[in-house]
RNA sequence: GGGCGGAUAGCUCAAUUGGGAGAGCGCAGCCCUUACAAGGCUGAGGUCACAGGUUCGAUCCCUGUUCCGCCUACCA
């Protein structure tokens, strides 16, 4: 025969996890149904990449929304979690690429259709795994909405807003620069690129002055787009220069004369002053030619690819941008252009997904009018009616939003939403969210879809009211909508949050969610962003395996606001599995101790102390985890809880309750507290701990469960607390820690009782202190207490001065004298610098008569307290000292 | 260049609006006390980064400095 679960010495989670959530997922208790008559409460997940795999982030972001959801729906509400993926379109095309290649082919050899065939393959394959993942972590999203950015529901979605927007003007197409990726061979949005700084070379280059007579000299870090040059632009309050601006430069290793303009963007104090202005090739040189009347012409030396084109000359045709680079600087030097070369620290763009460096290109793309949605997403934040917590954040939404530009929303790549533009023959564009038939203007059926796809994060964005159903009306629409919290990283708060809050407003009129909470990033234990590269990531399912999921959540809960990261590290998690065990160890004594045994049947029959202050101090524990939890203060509600369960109901309650199980009339509530407290604790924890509290909640007799799942049992709040109680308790616990200070101190041995004499300042104390005697001497150890109101104190004893009471534990024999009276004098001292330091604030004129009247009241009682302790240590100190000189004289 | 955040015990971090700082881990001592050694009891350990200012009083508010991190920006 087996032991039974809950006999086992020490926690297993594996098993047990897998047991409960199927359980859970068979009940359908992830469905909002279990509560219908709540209030809704609801929760979007931020779509993981269909590729993904589950890293840290994602197990931070999915155990923050299962608290809250778990939380709200044991707190009686409507509770939705809505789960999904996200179908990354350049991520997931790069996936579905890599693997063909090594069947030797490339998509284009595929064909598009064929293509998106292999990637609705992979994604059958290997999209569910994440999705798998998040079930391991206990998430209780309601998995019979799972929702996917391309199905077809959600496509209509993409489709009606593109062409709504168009239609109002907001969705343009313009042929400009655009950030490129030579190898994604896509447009990029700006936020898709990412700057890094970079140790890159100043190359100082002779521009001789057409017409023979000397030279003009610009700086640059990209040598090889001086091919595309197409002027040299200086400030027109250049003195330097001014005289120069309208002659004309012989542009080397070209044919070409260009232009010196005039421009006052142009830094004097850069470099030499003067600029050569490459307008195919950058943003600022864009602008510059722009602003020119004529406005200079554009010449496009480097292609799509990354390789230079015809334009740049037949010598550099078909190179590689960057070796393109070396030999032009390497002609240059034959031709003695290059002035000189320095070392030079600036920033490049990279594309987000591949690192390669961005390439500013002319192409034609779709645009997003961004500024009239930005405006009205910018009130709703100043108005609150979108909260974003840690307030913080606002700051940096705010700059953001202020200063957006028009967001790039097509894509060259083939995995995502095709735009949906139709182009005729004869000219016209049809925008259409269903595919058009002919065309309306001539008859002709020959139309041709516009061949680009949109950016992934415009149908992330219609997230919250495309995965309830839009455009379609629904009843989870008008229930769910807008959605209550919205849990992410900062580092898609422009990505996405604030993309979602532009198209909630202006599609659904209403904010797309109440609350942002923005949570910490995951990173190393050296504070290192985890990253495959550095080969620091620490898979979040290993963890599980090991430790299980409940604490891992708990861990990351624990550590989840300490600002802005979270430096993870396996020594945590394993410090959170002994508070599991813990609690495990805690149900298997109270299980031990109530089975078959009578059970008071509801709080009227507790009658003892322990039992009343415990259960008051579930009470102020729950309130103060509710409070923490509608505050987003996951720490502090994790932390809350450990503290209520290890030191208060383990170290003191369950320790007191074994004296009390002994007494018969008292035992029944004493039982009963046992199981009160536990069933209490263990749903206060259920939402960061969802698999063990289940397991041990399952055990409980069926009185304290009105349910069959703690899942949906009520979560503690608003319980009566016992101020009586607590006080009486409080006068307990210095009598045994009093004692148990001095045993501790003189090192008696644990198996020796000692006797002690109690002083108690009120009789009120010496009552409770004599009717708890049992107690007091099981937890400290005592084999005799004499207890009184102004006792005298015994010659040779130690002392221990609280504020309620003093303890003595006559020390005959057992104690160096010399020892005790070290001890003696080192307290004494601090409580003369404390004293010393109240009555220097007392004895300051402008602190009493300026500080509030409660604040020196306050020092005012401490100053007597202090006194009082003082003196008694001095006279323990007088009889042990006149002991010591006995023996020496002796 | 602009902006934001951080500097508190050996380590990692807390501290609801200004009134002599807490936890977890670690460390030291003593204990296999029948829920738990993944445990119990006790203890040591902090000029709250630096310099000024406001205040009766500053870890907290203000200014400046140093050192870290991050976001953002078209100085070629």
């Amino acid at each position: 025969m087996t032991e039974p679960e809950s006999r086992k010495k020490s926690y297993e989670p594996g098993a047990i996890e897998q047991k409960w959530y199927d359980f859970w997922l068979e009940k359908g208790l992830f469905k909002p149904e279990v509560n219908p008559s709540g209030k809704p409460y609801c929760i979007v997940i931020p779509p993981p990449n269909v590729t993904g795999q589950l890293h840290m982030g994602h197990a931070l972001n999915a155990t923050l929304q299962d608290v809250l959801v778990r939380w709200k729906r044991m707190k009686g509400h409507r509770a939705l979690w809505i789960p999904g993926t996200d179908h990354a379109g350049i991520a997931t095309q790069n996936v579905v690429e890599r693997q063909i290649a090594k069947e030797k082919k490339d998509r284009h050899q595929l064909g598009r259709e064929e293509f998106i065939n292999r990637v609705w393959k992979w994604r059958s394959e290997y999209g569910g795994r994440i999705i798998h993942q998040l079930k391991k972590m206990g998430a209780s999203c309601d998995w019979s909405r799972e929702r996917f950015t391309l199905d077809e529901g959600l496509s209509l979605a993409v489709r009606t807003v593109f062409v709504k927007l168009y239609e109002e003007g907001l969705i343009y197409r313009s042929t400009r620069l655009i950030n490129w990726c030579p190898r994604c061979l896509t447009a990029l949005s700006d936020l898709e690129v990412e700057h890094e700084e970079e140790e890159g070379v100043l190359t100082y280059i002779r521009y001789p002055l057409a017409g023979g007579k000397g030279h003009l000299v610009v700086a640059t870090t990209r040598p090889e787009t001086m091919l595309g040059d197409t002027g040299v632009a200086v400030n027109p309050a250049d003195e330097r220069y001014s005289e120069l601006i309208g002659r004309k430069i012989d542009l080397p290793l070209t044919c070409r004369q260009i232009p010196i303009v005039g421009d006052a963007a142009v830094e004097m104090e850069f470099g030499t002053g003067a600029v050569k202005v490459t307008p195919a090739h950058d943003f600022n040189d864009e602008e510059i030619a722009k602003r020119q009347n004529p406005a200079l012409p554009s010449v496009t030396v480097i292609g799509a690819d990354g390789k230079m084109t015809g334009q740049a000359g037949p010598r550099y045709a078909g190179l590689d941008r960057y070796e393109c680079r070396r030999l032009v600087v390497e002609d240059l030097k034959k031709l003695g252009l290059i002035e000189k070369e320095e070392k030079y620290g600036h920033s490049i763009g990279h594309c987000y997904r591949c690192k390669t460096v961005i390439e500013p290109l002319a192409t034609p793309q779709w645009y997003v009018k961004i500024e009239p949605l930005a405006r009205e997403a910018i009130k709703a934040v100043r108005e609150g009616r979108v909260r974003i917590i840690p307030e913080g954040w606002e700051n940096s939404y705010f700059a953001w939003m202020e200063n957006i530009r028009d967001w790039c929303i097509s894509r060259q790549i083939w995995w995502g939403h095709r735009i949906p533009v139709w182009y005729c023959g004869c000219g016209q564009t049809v925008v259409s969210t269903e595919t058009p038939m002919k065309c309306p203007l001539c008859g002709s059926t020959e139309l041709k879809q516009d061949p680009d796809v949109l950016d992934t994060w415009f149908s992330s964005a219609l997230w919250p009211f495309s995965t309830l159903g839009w455009p379609q009306m629904s009843e989870d629409m008008s229930s769910f909508y807008p959605t209550d919290a919205l849990v992410t990283a900062f580092d898609i708060l422009f990505f996405w949050v604030a993309r979602m809050i532009m198209m909630g407003l202006k599609f659904m009129g209403d904010v797309p969610f109440r609350d942002v909470y923005i949570h910490a990033l995951v990173r190393d234990e050296e504070g290192q962003k985890m990253s495959k590269s550095k080969g620091n990531v620490v898979d979040p399912l290993l963890i599980v395996d090991k430790y299980g999921a409940d604490a891992f959540r708990f861990t990351l809960a624990a550590f989840a606001a300490q600002g802005r990261d979270i430096k993870f590290s396996e020594e945590r998690v394993k410090g959170y599995r002994h508070f599991i065990n813990k609690l495990w160890n805690a149900a298997k004594f109270i299980s031990m101790n109530t089975e078959d045994r009578a059970v008071a049947d509801g709080k009227h029959g507790v009658t003892d102390l322990p039992s009343r202050w415990i259960l008051s101090r579930l009470a102020g524990a729950a309130q103060e985890i509710n409070e923490a939890l509608e505050q987003y203060r996951f720490n502090d509600a994790a932390n809350r809880a450990y503290q209520f369960l290890w030191r208060e109901f383990c170290d003191w309650y369950i320790e007191l309750a074994k004296t009390g199980l002994e007494n018969v009339e008292q035992a029944p509530g004493v039982r009963w507290s046992l199981l009160q407290a536990l069933d209490g604790i263990l749903r206060l924890l259920h939402p960061f701990m969802p698999f063990v509290t289940e397991e041990i909640w399952q055990t409980l007799p069926g009185t304290f469960r009105e349910g069959e799942s703690i899942m949906t049992a009520v979560y503690p709040s608003g319980l009566p607390q016992d101020a009586e109680a607590e006080e009486g308790m409080e006068a307990v616990i210095e009598a045994i820690t009093g004692i148990r200070n001095i045993r501790g101190e003189l090192n008696v041995q644990p198996g020796a009782r000692v006797k002690v004499l109690i002083n108690a300042w009120s009789e009120e104390t010496v009552r409770t202190v004599l009717a708890h005697l049992p107690y007091i001497k099981r937890l400290a150890g005592a084999e005799s207490i004499i207890v009184g109101k102004g006792l005298q104190a015994p010659q040779k004893a130690a002392v221990n001065v609280m504020s309620r009471l003093e303890v003595y534990v006559p020390v005959e024999g057992l104690v160096d004298v010399k020892a005790e009276l070290e001890r003696l004098g080192k307290e004494l001292r601090k409580t003369e610098d404390e004293l010393s330091f109240c009555m220097r604030k007392l004895m300051d004129q402008d602190f009493v008569s300026r500080a509030p009247g409660q604040v020196v009241a306050k020092e005012q009682a401490k100053s007597r307290e202090l006194e009082g302790r003082k003196s008694n240590i001095e006279d323990s100190m007088n009889r042990l000292k006149s002991i010591f000189q006995e023996a020496e004289n002796g």
